[in-house]
RNA sequence: GGGGGGUUAGCUCAGUUGGUUAGAGCAGAGCGCUCAUAACGCUUUGGUCACAGGUUCGAGUCCUGUACCCCCUACCA
């Protein structure tokens, strides 16, 4: 080890330490672990220190005073959570004109007396980046005196562990972003990793909870009632949407259990609770089967093909339904659903409580045409579960 | 050392401002169905809510202490 003299740039974050006190307080309905975190570092010890924020580094952001080399400050670079947060809103500078809006288009997502009080502005990171997305990047923005927007909301997370240990790139435990779009669908990871996302404490991944999760609810839950509804369609109507009765009690009795779910789902989607609207989610998926269950179309049809068409026409909707409401969680089947209903093109649209609920459900009409379509998921396999818990266990 | 989070059924987790018999999914058991990826539906067995005190008419829910797990407190991000 080799001690050698630097002098850097500090940001002079505790004469703010007052000022972000107040803001991190007055954020009531804030994570938990968001405001602890703040807390911490605000109050603990000897309070909020200055941070340097530059760095000896050979790679980076070169420190320079308005284009200009800077005198003592040669062959430094700025400290990257100094430097990245500022990049969100270059980069919003560089997208407003990537979408030739006007050259202070920017301005009214970022400075509150250019229109972005209206804006609502959501982080979502790990508990490691709180500090400097509470505390030095608003100490940076505060410390400006301009006006600058302050992010609304901060959805922090705790973190992700690998089969009861810590990922680790160096001894090769875990999968990465590089392998895990070759071995599953993203919808697969989507899926697993927000309906467990580490909200509360820490997740752990597993392989065994992957295959379950995966099976279970996308493949049984959602998969299945996709594919026992269009197979059994297509043998016994073909692709035409049939003609059918008009819906009675049990259709409208699942549209309200439906709606009421879709409500807390709704509620649980607006407040950021990721977990609890997959739950929701997958319960109204279940709906799908419970109602196809319940109205046994393979047996009325042999006496009543009528009334079999209707209940194919309103699970035919469900389905549709199914796909608008999943989209944040798995896009790439919900469009692959869409398209089979021959819906790809329309955009999907949030149910809005405020409507005629059930007038949701009589999208999908009489005569319109499906394609037939393969199964949305394929279940993982015991043995291939196994031997990726092996081929990714690391040295 | 200081601090944060967690500890609820075999597993993963919900439990709203403290209020009567603590919930869900998975796993287990039984029954049903056969359209479907042996999938689906119905019913059902599992909990002295980590432990010990305290406050209260009443605590998983508030307070104190203890134990265990994870994390923060790096010129690594």
């Amino acid at each position: 080890m080799e001690l050698i003299k630097t002098e850097h740039l500090y940001l002079m974050q505790s004469k703010l330490k007052d000022q972000l006190l107040a803001w991190i307080e007055s954020n009531k309905n804030w994570p938990i672990l968001t405001t602890s975190i703040a807390k911490k570092w605000l109050i603990d010890g000897d309070g909020l220190k200055d941070r340097s924020i530059t760095r000896d580094l050979n790679w980076g952001i070169p420190v320079e005073k308005e284009g200009q080399p800077w005198e003592g400050m040669e062959n430094k670079v700025f400290y990257v959570w100094f430097d990245a947060p500022i990049a969100y809103i270059s980069s919003t500078i560089d997208w407003a004109a990537s979408k030739k809006m006007h050259s202070d288009y920017w301005k009214s997502w970022w400075l509150n007396d250019h229109g972005a009080k209206d804006v609502h502005y959501v982080q979502f990171m790990a508990k490691d980046n709180i500090p400097f997305h509470t505390l030095s990047f608003p100490a940076t923005l505060l410390g400006a005196n301009q006006s600058w927007k302050l992010v609304d909301y901060i959805k922090g997370f705790n973190w992700l562990t690998y089969e009861g240990g810590k990922f680790s790139t160096s001894q090769k435990r875990g999968v990465f972003m590089d392998q895990a779009l070759d071995l599953f669908p993203s919808d697969y990871w989507r899926w697993w990793l927000l309906s467990n996302a580490p909200e509360t404490s820490d997740a752990d991944f597993t392989w065994t909870s992957f295959q379950s999760c995966i099976n279970k609810d996308l493949a049984d839950v959602l998969g299945n009632f996709v594919s026992r509804l269009t197979k059994f369609a297509l043998s016994k109507y073909g692709k035409t949407i049939p003609e059918g009765k008009k819906y009675t009690q049990h259709e409208f009795d699942t549209v309200s259990e439906i709606e009421k779910i879709f409500e807390s789902y709704d509620e649980a989607m607006t407040k950021i609770e990721i977990r609890k609207a997959a739950s929701h989610l997958r319960k109204i998926w279940s709906i799908g089967n419970e109602y196809l269950q319940h109205s046994q179309p393979w047996m009325i049809i042999k006496t009543d093909k009528a009334e079999a068409a209707k209940v194919i026409r309103f699970a035919f909707n469900l389905m549709l339904f199914f796909s608008e409401i999943s989209e944040p969680f798995i896009p790439e089947t919900a469009t692959k659903i869409k398209t089979c209903l021959r819906k790809s093109e329309a955009k999907i649209q949030w149910p809005s409580l405020e409507d005629n609920f059930t007038s949701i459900f009589e999208k999908v009409k009489v005569g319109e045409e499906f394609n037939p379509i393969e199964n949305l998921f394929t279940k993982i396999e015991d043995g291939q579960a196994n031997s990726l818990e092996e081929q990714f266990a690391g040295n």
